[in-house]
Order: C-alpha cells, then sequence, then structure tokens
DNA sequence: GTACGCGATTTGATCGCTCCAATACAGCCC
DNA sequence: GGGCTGTATTGGAGCGATCAAATCGCGTAC
C-alpha cells in the first residue's frame, strides 16, 4: 500500500509471479488471455507505471533521444530549427521516445557531449542539424555503431579519396527539405504571373544550402530560355541579413530594374521587400497603376513567422514531416538493433529522405506590374 | 577489459572496494588523501563514468529537468521562450542537469505529463512558463511537492477566498521581468528625447503581462504631470500582430498625432513602424527636417531578432540571467529536499526574483521631430 | 589490560526491472 | 500409461550504483 505500485506489488495482487505481469506489458502474445485482463484490470486499479531506470539498467534502452540546441542563430531565421525541434518533441512523445537537449559550443564540443551522454545516460540515439562539409560528428557516430538521423545532407562529395570510407560514412540516414526545388517552385510562381526578370537573391557561393537553392533558381531561369550571362547579372550573393539584402536589391534595381526577387533566406527578402517598397512608395498590397513605380515582387525562404506577420511570400519547409521521416528512420535503426550487436554493414539505400517545400503565397507576390 | 567500466572493474584495479570509489566521487573528505589519487587515477585511466540509470535507481534522483514546448506561438513573438530555453539548457548542464522536452495540448495534458514523467523517469524538477490566473500546474505540483520554478509571476490575487490556500499554493519560487520597469524606461527615454505626446499602443485590457507593461508607461506619464483624461485617449489595447499594431498607429495618429509609440510587443512595434514611415515617407535613420513629417519614434517590447533586424528600439528581457536565477531556486528546493521527505512548510518568501528589463536603443527611437 | 572512540574501509542488502533456464500442465500419439 | 510437444508460468540471477551497518586499525582513557 505505502510507496508506488511496483511490479511485485502488482504481480502479488493479481496472484501472478512478476514476470507474467512483465509479460503483459511487453509480450502481452505470451499470455493467456484470461490471465492478461486480470493483470491489466489491476495495473489500471493501482495506476502501476514501469519504472524507467529499473528498465533501462536491465535493457540498456533509455528510450532518449539527444538534440543538440544550435548556440541561437541570431537572424531572423533560426527559428526553423526551433520548430523542427518542436515537431520532433512531439512526434518522438507519441512514439514512446523523450527529446533530451544539450548544447555545445562546436563540433568537437557536440562529441564530447554525445560520449557523456552515452556513458552516464545511454541515449539510444541523436538528431543532429546544420550538418556540413566534413563533418566530423557522423564519422564519430558511424564509427561506434550509434543510432543517428541528420536534418541536412550530408554535403561531402559522393566519392572521397577513393578508398571508400567517406562513401561509408557519409551514408547515413538523413532528412532534407529539396532547397532547389523550392526555388524552382517559386520562379515557376512568378513566370505565371508574367514576370521574366526574376533576380536571385542569396548568399556568397560556398555554402552548400545556398548554392543548392542558388542552383534551383538558376535551372528554372535557363530553362525558360534565359541566357547564362544575363544569369550571372540577376545573381547575387551578399551575406545574411536584412540590411544586406536591402542594400543589394537596391543596386541590382538600379543596374537591372527585375521585376521580382526569389531570395534564399527571409532576412534577405525582409531587406528587399523594405528597399522596393521605400523606392516606389507603395506598400505591399497597394494598389496597381501602369507600369511605372510598381513595386517589385518577392518571395523569401523558410516562411518564417515575420513572414507571416508582413505578407512576405515565402518558401515553407515541411518540419513536421520532416521531423515525422526523421523519426521514422531511427526507430528502423532501433528496432534492427539489439544493445551488443554490431550495426549492419551493408545498410540500405532508402535511407534518405528528400522532401518537397511548398510554397505560401502572400501579398509580396501576388500583384505584377 | 571487456564492456565499460564499472564501479567494481575501478575498485579491482585500484585494490580497494565498490563503496571507496563510489565514496571517491560523491564523498571524497570520507576518503584518505593517497587512496584519493590513486583511485582517481584509476578512474581517469579507465575512463570510467558513473552509469546514470544505476545511481537513479537507488537515490531516486535523475538529475533531469522538464520542459514543456509551448505550441508554438506563431507571432513575431514567441522566440522568447525558445531564447529562454536555451539559456535554460546552457545553465542546466553546467550544474550537472539536462532538460527534457515534452508537449501538452493544454495545462490538463500537462499536468498528465507531469505524472508520467514522474512516475517513470522520476524527473528531479520542472520549469513552468505562460502562468496565468488560477494556473492548475502549480496548484498540482505543490500539492506533491514537487520542486518546480516558474518563468512568470502567479498573477492570482495575493489573497483568495480568504482561507489562505491560495496564498499558500501560489507562493511558490518563481523568475520574472518587471514589464512596468520596462515601459517605464522606454518612456523616460522618449522624455529625456523630448518627447511628451507618448502613445502607449497594447492588449485589450485583462492579460496580466499587458497589463503590468501598460502600468509602467502609465505610471510614468503621470509621473511627469499628464492629465488622466489624457492618457486614456492615448492608451490603445488591439489584440498582438503586425496587421493590427498598423492599424491602431495609423487611427492613433489622425486623431492625436503621438510624437512616440511604446509598445508591448514587437509585433505591434513593427506593424507601428510600417504605419508611421509609410505615412510621412521616411524610413528610419533618414533626415530630419523641421517639424512635420518626422516620423514618430518606436519602441517594441522582447528584442526579438526581427527587432534587431530592422533596427527596432526595443525593451530586452535578460533571458539568460532569467534562466540562471531559476535554476538557483530549483537548485536550491533539490538540496534541501531529500527523496523521501516532505517539502518544508514554511518556505522563505526571498524564492522571487523579479529582473529590470534593459532598454536596446536602435534608431526607431534614436530621432526626434 | 580492557574498554572506548574515531576515522577509513569493507560487506551485505536493495532499488525495479528483464533475461534466462527451469517447471508445471495440457493435449496428443503410439 | 509413458513419452513427447508446445504453451503458460515461475523463480533465480544480475544490471550498476548507493545506503546502512559491520569491520578493522590504532590511539587514548580508565
Amino acid at each position: 500500500m505505502d510507496g508506488r505500485p511496483t511490479l511485485q506489488s502488482v504481480a502479488d495482487r493479481a496472484s501472478v509471479s512478476r514476470q507474467t505481469v512483465s509479460n503483459v506489458l511487453n509480450a502481452p502474445h505470451l499470455v493467456r488471455p484470461e490471465t492478461l485482463d486480470r493483470v491489466r484490470s489491476v495495473i489500471d486499479e493501482v495506476g502501476y507505471r514501469p519504472h524507467g531506470a529499473a528498465r533501462q539498467l536491465r535493457t540498456r534502452r533509455s528510450q532518449v533521444i539527444g538534440l543538440r540546441l544550435q548556440p541561437s542563430a541570431d537572424g531572423v531565421n533560426g527559428a526553423v530549427l526551433d520548430r523542427f525541434m518542436h515537431a520532433l518533441t512531439e512526434q518522438a512523445q507519441v512514439r514512446g521516445y523523450r527529446i533530451m537537449l544539450f548544447t555545445a559550443p562546436d563540433d568537437h564540443g557536440e562529441i564530447a557531449q554525445y560520449s557523456e551522454l552515452l556513458d552516464t545516460l545511454e541515449l539510444d540515439a541523436f538528431v543532429l542539424t546544420s550538418t556540413h562539409r566534413g563533418d566530423a560528428r557522423t564519422r564519430w557516430l558511424a564509427d561506434r555503431g550509434v543510432p543517428f538521423v541528420t536534418f541536412g545532407r550530408p554535403w561531402d562529395p559522393p566519392d572521397g579519396d577513393g578508398d571508400g570510407t567517406d562513401a561509408v560514412a557519409s551514408r547515413h540516414a538523413w532528412v532534407d527539405v529539396d532547397g532547389a526545388h523550392g526555388t524552382r517552385t517559386a520562379v515557376e510562381h512568378l513566370q505565371g504571373l508574367g514576370h521574366s526578370r526574376i533576380a536571385f537573391l542569396g548568399w556568397p557561393v560556398g555554402s552548400d544550402v545556398g548554392d543548392d537553392r542558388r542552383a534551383g533558381w538558376r535551372r528554372a531561369m535557363r530553362a525558360s530560355g534565359v541566357a547564362d550571362h544575363e544569369l550571372d547579372a540577376l545573381d547575387v550573393g551578399v551575406e545574411d541579413g536584412v540590411a544586406n539584402g536591402g542594400q543589394a536589391a537596391r543596386r541590382l534595381m538600379d543596374l537591372l530594374a527585375p521585376t521580382a526577387f526569389v531570395c534564399a533566406s527571409d532576412s534577405l527578402a525582409l531587406g528587399a521587400l523594405a528597399a522596393t517598397r521605400s523606392v516606389t512608395g507603395s506598400g505591399p498590397g497597394s494598389t496597381i497603376d501602369g507600369a511605372v513605380g510598381v513595386a517589385p515582387a518577392v518571395i523569401g525562404f523558410d516562411d518564417t513567422p515575420v513572414a507571416r506577420a508582413v505578407g512576405l511570400s515565402s518558401v515553407a519547409q515541411p518540419l513536421t514531416e520532416a521531423a515525422g521521416q526523421a523519426l521514422a528512420l531511427l526507430l528502423d535503426q532501433l528496432s534492427g538493433q539489439r544493445p551488443g550487436d554490431e550495426p549492419p554493414l551493408d545498410l540500405p539505400d532508402d535511407r534518405h529522405v528528400l522532401l518537397c517545400p511548398s510554397l505560401a503565397i502572400r501579398s509580396s507576390s501576388r500583384i505584377h506590374g
């Protein structure tokens, strides 16, 4: 009566043994139906819940997934990872897993945290974000057979130095959103509205994510017959930020007078939006008049809350879907892996999920001059 | 050699007993210095780390703190809680605690999660956000003697129905930011720049946080001799949102032509900023000319990334400090409480921390006409 | 000389669960 | 009825740590 109900106390009350109660919960098919019912009603009656630590001590599984909080990217973006985390937490919870947070100053520190979390708390898996070329984290985890998924493709070239190690190491499970597809959709949407001089306002060449988004714009433009030298002129790369976006947009408008901007981020788009609106004097959603003085259309990327707030069209990542897929990939690894076993060597290649973003159309791309 | 190092394996290697190794880690003062050194060097050598689940099973403490993720407030705000969470995770980590996430559709569901998390994982404490009047969560936790802190004051009236239960229940540990102080500082800053007709753009009366911020503005205005009927005219309450902020600002400008706006959120401020700038045609930071046509100053609240991006002055909450204080209050409760003990009945009243926000001054409040 | 006190260390028990091997019991065939 | 198969259930062992109590060595007091 005193203290929390335990497997033994439930067993006594139901006149069975410990193990039978355990089986009722973990392997019901082994228990005779009438015994099942009886034990279950006792469980409900006393409100029994298994003790996680005790179970973990025996099974070597914690049912907990680790996630590193990024050091708060102080931009308009950054909310993306937070939203992903929300979705992940929700999805994990319904599948019987929990999310544990940790922080680290850099990748090296993150690996140190992996080590500690695995040794002391025996986390079952990790979700990695912000992957990049030559990511030491994926290598470390893969070498130790720790289940993990990355939100973001491994951007390493598919075939490294020929010895195949890199290829194997980067053949891990991942989920990502097709950025190129997003910008292409944006371009096509604008073309459908009659635009043809569509500029790309992105980051400097060299960031994989940025180049991917640029490539989508480029392909769509080229497909509609725009020449390469013209594309080069319409293609701008600046560091992320509202101010930078505004400056770059103004410069482009002076030189080439594009009728629309496709941007690599909402920050850049926000700057462009302000620049285009202040020059022409017409706010988003204002009336159309003739040809001159109509503000160019602007489309951002990531569909952050700010975009929603100011009526900025934006490419929206399916973050809930991404989180769901990430978890599915993780559970796949977890189910096939008994604590002591080695991870299977030749993994199926269908552990990659590339999702298509959608376009949230708002007033910043509804009108056309 | 095989398997992870355990307390026993370290003990064997150092030619001492299990318990001595345990003491080296948990009660070094009980161990003779030379033994201490010897055992410690073995620990380092084999890389021993205590196993959390085993420890928890015995001590009934998990060293884990629970935090509910709010269902992603889809505004410009909401980032506030995310930033608080970042700080909390960081602070907890250096003190040997971890943050575990969970979600719930409402307060009732949140309580159900508490129950489950306490029974199965034995979380040591919880951090609550978004507290409100008659919050069932704090009551539930307090009744069960579960340590917790809220980020946000209990807004219940100090003396309930006279039976004292509410007063006791709400006398829990909390950390909050003095919103009134923030808006007062904003007003004083504006007055220092020569402003006198300063409007308040807030939420409808009835939300405790909003009324607090309103009160700060009101007090500062009254202190400088503004009559009450004038204050009522300068005081607007609308639902949060950029569009609402813009509309309300425009209306105020038509009626009363205030020279400055103090807002209850960055969303409202953003709307006001757009409205003031589009009417006069001068962007933030543009040149001053005479008296007519100069854009009113605008100050927001929460210092969200967007504010930083568009040059909006804003009242900044000290979130890192808040997280640190919250944890200090928690650890205070945790240290004084042995697993089986009852919580102390008469708690000290110094478990409330009210922090002062600071003002981030940017271009939206630098000029004055 | 025995008793006592005190610090350092060891031993046995225990937390709540699952794994494993052993057992009881039914049904079936010869 | 004996032997076999397969299913339902049982008891013992152990996961890795801490707690509580026992033990040991040694100096001091009576």
